[in-house]
DNA sequence: TTGAAAGCGCTAACAC
DNA sequence: GTGTTAGCGCTTTCAA
């Protein structure tokens, strides 16, 4: 079916050897003969076979991307973004990203892991939503596996990552919500677990206590990351006693939520109840109104944390292996004009 | 580092062969032998070597996805719930999934495709988001190269394909409003040239003329997918005369942007223009108004999808080949009471 | 019941 | 410059 060395080396009547050197470019091989070479190579359609190079050189040119999504109509935009960012940047050095689904802490994704540092699955991974005490990491760095992390940890291990500094951003969050006079402000936090809802979370926190602001108990009430999650826990939120004047959530999709549910309860958003996100995805640039957020370059981030993946893979050791980046504050009309 | 066939043959003081046969569960290793062989390669963690099993069957146990993307920050929830499912089922089946991501008819996307047929890359495709004459199924139909599209073209080739009826869905979508007593509706359908976009636009023409409602030019206005872009396009929609009292999108992403920017006009949804998206992504339960729009099971086409495909490398005939869903209307506050 | 040998397509060390 | 040979790790005839 397909051509291959051999048929080529057929054809000219030279032996594979040559012919694979010709096609590499070697120098020592004629020129004359390269060039016939490289001639019917291309006439004859000749595209060299991955698996076979793959075996001989003993790699395979994949990036493994695991993403830990819950059920299956997850929608949270951030994966397809990074996913292209990953993606574009692989396709860059040639290397190809497989992508598989799993939720979190799952056998499944035990077991995906365990095969990726046992057999030659793919060359590096890619990991994402650390966790505290992360399995998976802890994995990756005892089988010395090469990996880069969306995400820090807070165990001992040393390993590569990018992040962005979540606690700064929730603190410019926080913060211009205080400055626009807001004193009684609630919280939905990511689910505890996950590395940047801890640093989303203490950022909250200490910015509260800094500005001298008490935050009973009650006011900080734990998400789940999703649209549905943000809605139903404002309802928990509107029953606080003094009511607050600003809600603030872990996440944009969570963000969402709360203003909907606001407006379905006849708040308008910005007026009533300033409104605040995380993330900045796509979408919140278009709602009604415009949601005030903390911006993160979710591609940017996918594109370096794959460049630095194969960097370690091709054995140069990264410029820097440790990347934080610090988000910044986009204010838009949910926070609202400053308030008495 | 790893260990292989040969590592567990030396152990067993037995030969290669056996050793592969005996784990392969043959009945012409004697049952001792059998279970010594699966007990040391335990032992060792022996795992056999993807690589070398997929040069040796001539099938590299993948299937390719190559997305169709714009710029980097695409927020398709469309595509998070796709890879989703069949990514799902492809590990079902102990295939892995390769994704890609391409500007539609780019020269990235050409030679992606090129290198799919050419060379023992990916076992399958799954092709989505079909156009009008495209080059990717003539390509792929040319080679017989294995692959699923979702979606149909308007070309001869006959491949498999499971799609959903746009055309019945944007039928009933309309109906819908038309019952409501809606008699001005303006349409924002999707860029031309993709398949789906023609049926839904087609699904609308053909209902208002079935009501005998004329659709005057300037009433249908092509729009780009993209929350951004349905927000934009309202403005034309709104300097319409009479203005309209219904508003369509092809796409739930677009009818947001149209939400969004009616409310910023100071309109309520639902009560003073009535709108309607199409697919029923996660979010649009959720808005303010939850929009009416048409629900297609994106992680359930996904799977099937995938399950075809698998169907086909495998040398077995899909039962059915030509899978046509008909997608379910989803009424919610948006589409508002019956007007007068 | 087991083993030797060939081969998948490619690369690379080492002759000639 | 070019060819011979070996080998990546596995599966599969074919003999023994």
């Amino acid at each position: 079916m397909a051509v291959t060395l051999k048929d080529l080396a057929r054809e000219l009547g030279i032996s594979i050897t040559t012919v694979s050197r010709g096609l590499a470019g070697y120098d020592d091989v004629a020129e004359e003969t390269q060039l016939r070479i490289k001639d019917t190579a291309e006439r004859l359609g000749y595209q060299p076979n991955l698996t076979a190079r793959r075996l001989q050189k003993q790699q395979t040119g994949i990036l493994g991307f695991i993403m830990p999504t819950f059920g299956p109509r997850f929608s949270d935009p951030f994966f397809s973004e990074f996913i292209a960012g990953i993606g574009n940047e692989a396709a860059n050095h040639d290397f190809d990203l497989l992508v598989s689904t799993h939720p979190p802490d799952s056998d499944g994704e035990r077991k995906t892991y365990q095969r990726a540092v046992t057999r030659a699955w793919v060359d590096g991974l890619i990991v994402v939503r650390t966790r505290e005490e992360d399995a998976r990491i802890q994995l990756l760095c005892q089988h010395n596996f090469p990996f880069v992390a969306f995400g820090r940890t807070d165990d001992e291990y040393d390993f590569p990552f990018v992040d962005e500094d979540s606690e700064a951003g929730m603190r410019a969050l926080v913060q211009h919500f205080i400055d626009l006079g807001h004193r009684h402000i609630a919280f939905i936090s990511p689910p505890s677990g996950l590395m940047f809802g801890r640093y989303r979370l203490k950022g909250f926190q200490d910015t509260m206590a800094d500005n001298g602001l008490p935050v009973p108990s009650g006011w900080i009430v734990e998400g789940d990351m999703t649209q549905r999650g943000g809605a139903e826990l404002t309802e928990q939120i509107l029953a606080l006693t003094p009511r607050p004047t600003a809600i603030l959530a872990g996440n944009d999709l969570m963000a969402l939520g709360v203003m909907n549910r606001l407006q379905q309860h006849g708040f308008t958003v910005g007026e009533d109840i300033a409104v605040g996100g995380f993330d900045d995805i796509p979408l919140v640039e278009h709602t009604h109104p415009p949601l005030t957020t903390i911006h993160q370059p979710i591609y940017e981030i996918g594109r370096r944390t794959c460049d630095m993946l194969i960097d370690i893979i091709n054995g140069r050791s990264p410029t820097n292996p440790h990347v934080l980046l610090t988000p910044t504050l986009v204010v838009r009309a949910s926070s609202g004009q400053p308030i008495a």
